[in-house]
DNA sequence: GTCTATAACTAGATAGAC
DNA sequence: GTCTATCTAGTTATAGAC
């Protein structure tokens, strides 16, 4: 099972990278062939066209993340440690992908209309299961009025991370999802000092 | 002064709007020109090549950025004055822009590599500004180890309400900015419970 | 399933007239 | 400063052979 993938999942596994390093435009189904090994024409038997092949992609990658991060958050019942365990598995998703790469929340514009809808509304899956946990935590006291505001603050933070992470830098994914969770939980305590409403 | 704008003013103006709404690739010059009234090959009286267009753009609003928020910044002594001063601008620039449209960081891996260098110094500049400011702060007894990732987390959820952001939602810009900083600065309270290290 | 060849189109950029 | 016309290159997608 260890290196059984066909071609078809090789294609796909590229073409997410591909995308991801260039942008679905930029990103040339020539490039594409040549990276598989194929020419470029035979890409046509495998997906009938270039918005199929992100749509599908997007597509596996949101079920991918709203199944991984359900799994994870299966795993304990106690908010705060899923907390952390949103934070793992969500930057370590962006950044390093599992079978496939994170494509950019910015590819969104490229999708067609009814399979922009498709996408956004699997994202909305995948935004409520933070707002579940928020909610979850509600109940042993976290200050959470605004749980979509928050969750959203949550994935952004997450999401946010492929924009500096390097694989030579002085943190790891664990230690930086660590940090973001801890400093995410201390903004759900009450009593918090200073700004108080204007 | 009002409404003097030369047309190449104008033209930069609907440049940035069309690189936001399409993105570098997918944005065509020759819709740029129709936008502004005039003929795709009259274009290039105005500038060399639509690379050189894309970086114009981007220094220009990195100028603003870094200007806009050294300003804002200068209004106040008080670091928490200060935090609040930079969601607003930060927020306020991104969503609505000011005489430009906020283009993506996306768009970054577009510009050729020494365009590339010279956004990203700049870029840096203005994390600078956060970076003191949360120094500042630490003076004042904030919990800032790590200034450069908490700066990061700052600018990154700030961004990050371009992507949900609706004039028609029940939050205005202002609502959001301080909601965020109240959020963010709960994070930098010593004393936090729960999440200590493993 | 893949190859070769090519159709159909698009988009950045140039040249010279006005 | 803008227009028209055009060059050139690149890209998605198709068709039919193997």
């Amino acid at each position: 099972m260890a290196n059984s993938k066909s071609r078809k999942e090789i294609l796909f596994q590229e073409a997410a990278k591909l995308f991801r390093e260039k942008d679905y435009q930029a990103a040339n189904l020539r490039e594409l062939a040549k990276r598989v090994g194929i020419q470029g024409g035979s890409l046509y038997y495998h997906f009938a066209s270039k918005q199929e092949l992100l749509f599908q992609l997007m597509n596996t990658i949101m079920d991918q993340m709203i199944s991984g991060l359900a799994a994870e958050l299966g795993t304990s019942d106690d908010p705060l440690t899923q907390l952390r365990s949103f934070f793992r598995f969500h930057i370590r998703f962006t950044v390093c992908g599992s079978d496939l790469v994170y494509i950019s929340d910015d590819e969104l514009r490229h999708l067609e209309p009814e399979n922009y809808q498709q996408i956004i509304a699997k994202r909305d899956s995948y935004q409520q299961l933070v707002e579940q946990l928020l909610k979850n935590g509600q109940k042993l006291g976290w200050q959470v009025e605004d749980y979509k505001l928050l969750s959203r603050i949550a994935i952004q933070m997450g999401t946010g991370v492929l924009g500096w992470y390097r694989q030579d830098g002085t943190l790891s994914i664990e230690e930086i999802a660590d940090r973001y969770s801890q400093f995410y939980y201390c903004g759900l305590q009450p009593g918090s000092k200073g700004l108080t409403a204007d």
